[in-house]
DNA sequence: CTGTTAGCGCCTTCAG
DNA sequence: CTGAAGGCGCTAACAG
């Protein structure tokens, strides 16, 4: 169907091999002779295939990034900002990105062991790192490349980008108490992910050291998503004993309880403080802005790319493990309680 | 560096088509044979050379999908949720995505040239379809299959999904209309995109059937960003003879607007009406909740894969041109002018 | 039932 | 300066 080497050389009347020397710029290749053929490729519309140069190469310029389906399907802001870093730097190096979607459990070791095993890629990256995570563990195994977004707990030495999001959360609890809040509830996630363990630490240090007892009762486990934020923020919201300001571990879940207050008649930033973590556009948009932890993540997923295409050239890394300060952003969804 | 059928031979004593063929499940292999090279299989952790089998088989089992990067960077929703569906169904059916961002102008088709030229995709989906979009004639001249998520004007016969979106702002502005307002602004987009034609014909015709008379200073040019919402949105609702509601095309600009109206001190609902387009899940927790066309988005990127398949596998198709109608839920960002 | 052979498209020695 | 040959890993036709 479409133009290979060999089309041209039935054009040219030169061999195959001739001609793919003056088509990679071989300076064995008579001028005259390049001119023909370059423009025959061109009057042909040549492209190599892409697949036998990567079958003859042993080289495929094409990392993997799997879209964790696991647990409830969501509709992230994030992951689309990551994905365009990803790309706009893979672009750039030359690279491609496979995409797939992976279920969780044994499905989806059987994903990264299709496209690892196949040799369909050179590395990836692998966001939402959970406890024992059984991915890195694989990808460790068979010596794949790969950048973590997150970290995991029970390797060392494997690269990664994250941010302190223990810093992160503590900051804003503590923003929090020093508005004068005693009364602070928590949305979180359940602890199978790994950021959740270092989210709920901010809180928790927070708290301690302001001296404020921990209560389980106004501490929430969410999924992430705009829904349940709100469903529990009206959990919490709708108690006798209710908080005065509620911590959330993403702006999603943060913004849903914006929902949750607005539907009790409560005033945010007056009846109830709110603080979210991501710094997604609408966080800034949002009545009344979010306080939250500005992640960088476009530029977060260009550095992961950057990183990544070190670990498979073999080029030095440098620093293999990043930790980023966190950036917070103090807007007017806190004020001082009542 | 990983195990290949020749070390599969070496291991087991077989011929290597002997092993592919023990592998593939052919009849005319001892059962014994079988077992033992299964075995040995699975002992090594051997996975098959997609590189190879695609180089061989002439088919790559993989499709593409360009985000368009052209004009603004946008971190809309709307793609992660549609890129899910597109990846569950490819999953199923055994597909790979190779996603990647392109620019715009003549980097945008080179970025299609390497892609469909070298051979690396069967098809692709297409977004964001412009007026005489460049993408559209290089793949109908090279006989590549695709399908787009919206339409164009200058081919006939192209495989598409849409939504009619001509209907569905011409609904809410119908509705707009009868719920008492005479002066309603509109935030587009630039022409070159597709759709805003179709949508500017629904606000146009909508307004000509109530006898209201198109005023171009109450209509404005956005990027489909939340932030082009809001700054539009605040000088339209600055104006001294400002409107009493606002179209926007999608629901990240009408969010935008409702940041504008908030900043005003006007609230929603009924100092201003707001609606927006896509049902985005941000739409239905928006305080309050915001009138919208709800667009199945995930579902139509599971329909989106399915089209393309069986283009690419020539099944008949069916139905090849798809315009659904528009389902518009009417929530509590619309109100009676006062 | 099993092994040998050829070829997908490309690049890269090696000869001439 | 140019062509012939080999091989990346796999499958399928053909012998035996």
């Amino acid at each position: 169907m479409s133009v290979r080497l060999k089309d041209l050389a039935k054009q040219t009347g030169y061999s195959i091999s001739t001609i793919s020397r003056a088509l990679l710029g071989y300076s064995d290749v008579n001028p005259a002779t390049r001119k023909k053929i370059l423009e025959a490729a061109k009057r042909l519309d040549y492209y190599p295939s892409q697949i036998a140069k990567q079958l003859r190469s042993g080289r495929t310029r094409t990392i993997g990034f799997l879209i964790p389906t696991y647990g409830e399907r969501f509709s992230d802001p994030f992951f689309i900002e990551l994905l365009t870093g990803i790309g706009d730097m893979a672009s750039l190096m030359d690279y491609d990105i496979l995409v797939g979607t992976s279920g969780d459990g044994e499905k989806e070791l059987e994903e990264y062991r299709r496209v690892v095993g196949g040799g369909r890629v050179e590395g990836l990256i692998i966001t939402r790192t959970r406890i024992r995570d059984q991915r890195v563990s694989y990808l460790l195994k068979t010596h794949t490349p790969f950048i973590l977004l997150g970290r995991v707990l029970d390797h060392k030495n494997v690269p990664y980008i994250d941010i302190d999001s223990r810093s992160g959360i503590k900051i804003l609890t503590r923003h929090l108490i020093e508005s004068g809040h005693r009364r602070i509830g928590f949305i979180t996630t359940p602890d199978d992910l790994v950021f959740t363990k270092f989210r709920n630490q901010g809180y928790r240090e927070a708290l301690k050291e302001a001296g404020i007892p921990y209560d389980p009762d106004i501490v929430e486990i969410g999924n992430l998503t705009l829904e349940s934020g709100k469903s529990l923020g009206l959990k919490l919201l709708s108690r006798k004993d209710r908080p005065t300001a509620i911590v959330a571990v993403n702006d999603l879940m943060a913004l849903g309880t914006y929902g949750a207050a607005q539907q009790l008649g409560l005033t945010i930033g007056r009846d109830v403080s709110i603080t979210g973590y991501d710094g997604i556009s609408l966080s800034k948009n949002a009545h009344p802005p979010l306080t939250t932890i500005e992640v960088p993540i476009y530029e977060i997923g260009k550095q992961l790319f950057e990183m990544l295409y070190k670990l498979i050239n073999h080029e030095n890394l440098g620093e293999s493990q990043i930790l980023l300060p966190p950036k917070a952003v103090f807007r007017e969804s806190v004020g001082s309680p009542a």
